[in-house]
DNA sequence: ATAGGGTTAG
């Protein structure tokens, strides 16, 4: 294709000479331009008073002009945009003569990109329908035609579906039958932006239109009814075209709405009928799989794969693609990769969408690192990775302090030519902010607003976020008012962000200030002051500000925040009562908050209360697990209420839970403790009590952990049985556990205390050998243990 | 013109 441009000669010589069109500095030329060129416009006292003429003159120079070049549609175009550089805006009929030429070579994207401009441009001077009116005159019916369509297509593209369709409406109005392929068009981006009402309403005005419905306005109309949840009316529109596209469209309208199994019915159904097969087949396949898999039934999306399989077709990409991204929606790591090692195995091609979901999966995980090497690795294999990838790329460098690796991988994202788009910059927007490198962060959102793309509402969250949180206040109250001059509407969580970001930075007046100005506060803002107090080691405040609004928390993890602030901070009275004000508002506290209060009382030799915590849990219906029973039964025995712990222990058994290490060995240490008075062994019925848990503990194949081990040397050591006490600790050793310092301790006190002296020796300089290991506290150990020894071997001597 | 993935609110 040939582009011819004009010199700045050809403007000079069509200003000046008999054309005398006039330049004017850019700035000013607007209002002028319009008026120089649209002869209906009577603006003369814009005119120069010389020229009375000069309007008109200029308009059919410019007609001819435009007319000779008929047979060179881009030497046009290439006129229109030099035209606009100069500051000069064609008229209607100039723009009917482009339009049309454009529309006769069949330059559709051409013709679709001027009309845009033209629809955006506000200052035309002339309105859409006196284009059409101006084409209707002379060009014959096809461009006529053509020429709505891409008109109903440019406003379409623009959004302006009223718009759009009032096209289709003049042109009835000029008794001419629009295209149904714009038709088809309008209608499908009105179900992307959710009007499917507006769909249904236009195919009922089809007819009178002029219009008859093709398939694929059947296929498009059954989507609409699908996406409304009219299962009964999708239904019926397809059977009355029933076509292979219809059907595809209406199970996956059935996928959608939840109902998969009738879908594989309906398939099945279709095989038999030998409407389904090949390619389309394996379509509504994969869509029966993906909507298994939105179901949370991954077994039954992966039997369909096995089905799939056994029908000839190998793994598909898309239905594989699905079970993979809920795998990883589930951070269920381990068959994510499973899966699709497995598919690779037998031919499955990666492909960005897989790829960006396992890494996005380890991110989530907490695994950012893992995530970039991941990336990284992917990067090397020959596949194709955009900017979804390279995203989440960007977010993992990001959470691991490493934005300025990130802002280099963006260049070389740019350098394979993507254009990067409004996530990419705001994920390292807030890469920085994470950093506490606000200037950088700003100056970001020149560069994207520099290259011509503007900051959404997200990314100014996540601008106004970092702010508040490195207590920029100022600037960030700046920000926030720049959006809203900027026409874009703050939401509840650019609030949240704002009253959780002041209080992390410890500004909490500041925060508690732009609550109580904010117009629309919702309850979700409450909870955010409820969290941000939490944050800042006001859990007190917090509490109160909870008890003040004597209503549910809109956001559920902010009682796990102030629940367990509340026992960090040691309110425990406070801790009980949300939990209490939690089953008042029927939120379930779950079993994890419930554990954390009975430790929490427990520590404080509260039993009473936890007892009381735990028997509520218990009626609940909430089970107890493992941890909460042990530390109940360990509580009793430190209390020497051995009967209690004992009636726990068999509890627990009875609902199932397996004592651990942990349990066994609270038990053991209590019951074989010795008698405080007579520092003897305790009676016998304890006695069978021990041997009881022993020969429980061994027959459950529980391996023994060190502090075990401790308590059983102790054990030995206390009733004077040393060699059995040495023999544990060997053992122990052999058993390939490292013993730590209690143990040492322990062994060490005991031969001491038993007058082991050669013993004791040995064992500290075994000790002092394995200098390389000791940490302090164990040097101090040795230390100890040394003086200790010379001490009794003072006595002794 | 039929189907997937990514950013804030820890």
């Amino acid at each position: 294709m040939r582009l011819r441009l004009f010199s700045p000669t050809f403007f000079f010589l069509l200003s000046h000479s008999h054309l005398r069109l006039i330049r004017r500095p850019a700035a000013s030329s607007r209002l002028y331009a319009v008026s120089a060129f649209n002869p209906n416009l009577s603006d003369s006292e814009q005119q120069p008073v010389n020229h009375p003429n000069l309007s008109k003159l200029n308009q059919a120079s410019l007609q001819r002009f435009l007319n000779s070049t008929r047979d060179d549609p881009n030497l046009a175009l290439s006129f229109l945009g030099q035209l606009k550089q100069h500051g000069v805006s064609p008229n209607v009929n100039a723009y009917a003569t482009l339009v049309r030429i454009l529309s006769t070579w069949g330059l559709d994207r051409k013709l679709d990109s001027v009309l845009v401009e033209l629809i955006q441009n506000e200052e035309r001077g002339f309105t859409v329908m006196d284009l059409i009116e101006a084409i209707k005159d002379e060009a014959e019916y096809e461009v006529l035609i053509r020429v709505s369509g891409a008109l109903v297509k440019a406003y379409v593209s623009l959004a302006m579906f009223d718009e759009a369709i009032d096209v289709l409406f003049q042109m009835k109005r000029l008794n001419r039958v629009p295209s149904i392929k714009s038709c088809n068009f309008l209608m499908s981006r009105l179900i992307e932006f959710g009007k499917t009402g507006m769909v249904v309403a236009l195919f009922r005005q089809l007819k009178q239109l002029g219009l008859c419905a093709n398939e694929y306005t059947y296929a498009i109309v059954v989507k609409a009814l699908c996406r409304k949840g009219d299962m009964e009316g999708a239904l019926r529109l397809l059977l009355e075209s029933p076509t292979v596209f219809a059907y595809k469209t209406f199970i996956d309208g059935l996928c959608a709405n939840g109902q998969t199994e009738k879908a594989v019915v309906l398939i099945k159904g279709l095989i038999d009928e030998k409407v389904l097969a090949g390619d389309d087949l394996r379509t509504a396949y994969s869509m029966v799989v993906r909507g298994f898999c939105d179901e949370m039934k991954t077994e039954a999306a992966e039997s369909v794969v096995l089905e799939m399989e056994r029908n000839g077709f190998g793994p598909d990409v898309r239905a594989c693609s699905a079970i993979i991204v809920r795998y990883c929606k589930d951070m269920n790591l381990p068959e994510a990769l499973g899966f699709l090692d497995l598919m690779l195995g037998k031919g499955l091609k990666l492909n960005c969408v897989i790829v960006s979901s396992v890494l996005q999966c380890y991110c989530k995980m907490d695994m950012c690192l893992e995530a970039f090497e991941k990336f990284k690795e992917f990067s090397g294999m020959n596949i194709f990775l955009d900017r979804v990838c390279y995203n989440v790329a960007f977010d993992a460098l990001g959470k691991l302090g490493r934005v300025e690796e990130a802002v280099k991988l963006l260049q070389e994202m740019m350098d394979k030519g993507m254009v990067p788009d409004v996530i990419n910059y705001t994920t390292l927007i807030d890469g920085y902010c994470l950093q506490g490198k606000v200037t950088d962060a700003l100056n970001l959102i020149d560069e994207m607003s520099g290259n011509g793309i503007s900051p959404d509402l997200v990314t100014y969250n996540v601008l106004v976020a970092g702010l508040a949180r490195n207590g920029y206040e100022e600037e960030a109250q700046e920000v926030y008012k720049r959006m809203k001059a900027g026409g874009l509407k703050p939401n509840a969580v650019t609030h949240n962000v704002i009253i959780e970001g002041l209080c992390f930075a410890r500004k909490v007046e500041v925060a508690e200030d732009f609550l109580r100005r904010l117009e629309q506060k919702c309850p979700d803002n409450y909870a955010s002051l409820v969290k941000g107090y939490c944050e800042s080691g006001l859990s007190k405040k917090a509490y109160k500000q909870f008890v003040r609004l004597e209503r549910p928390l809109s956001k559920s993890s902010v009682y796990n925040k102030l629940f367990f602030s509340l026992c960090m901070e040691g309110y425990l009275d406070k801790a009980l009562d949300v939990l209490k004000k939690m089953w008042a508002y029927r939120v379930e506290p779950g079993r994890s908050m419930c554990g954390k209060l009975i430790g929490a009382l427990c520590e404080i030799n509260n039993v009473r209360e936890a007892q009381l915590l735990f028997d509520t849990m218990v009626e609940r219906g909430l089970i107890p697990d493992l941890f909460t029973y042990t530390i109940m039964i360990h509580t009793y025995c430190r209390l020497n209420e051995l009967q209690k712990a004992d009636d726990l222990f068999e509890d627990m058994k009875q609902r199932g839970i397996k004592p651990d290490v942990v349990t066994y060995t609270v038990l053991l240490n209590s019951y074989q403790k010795l008698d405080p008075e007579t520092g003897s062994v305790q009676g016998e019925e304890q006695k069978k009590r021990v041997s009881e848990f022993w020969r429980k503990f061994t027959a459950a194949g529980i391996g023994l952990d060190v502090v075990c081990y401790t308590v059983l040397i102790d054990r030995q050591c206390k009733i004077n049985k040393i060699e059995k006490a040495t023999k544990l600790f060997d053992r122990m050793i052999e058993s390939g556990l490292e013993p730590d310092m209690v143990a040492y301790t322990t062994l060490l006190s005991g031969y001491c205390r038993k007058g082991y002296i050669d013993k004791a020796v040995a064992l500290v300089t075994e000790l002092s050998k394995k200098d390389i290991l000791l940490t302090e506290p164990f040097g101090d150990l040795v230390k100890r243990a040394a003086l200790k020894l010379k001490r009794i071997q003072q006595n002794q001597e």
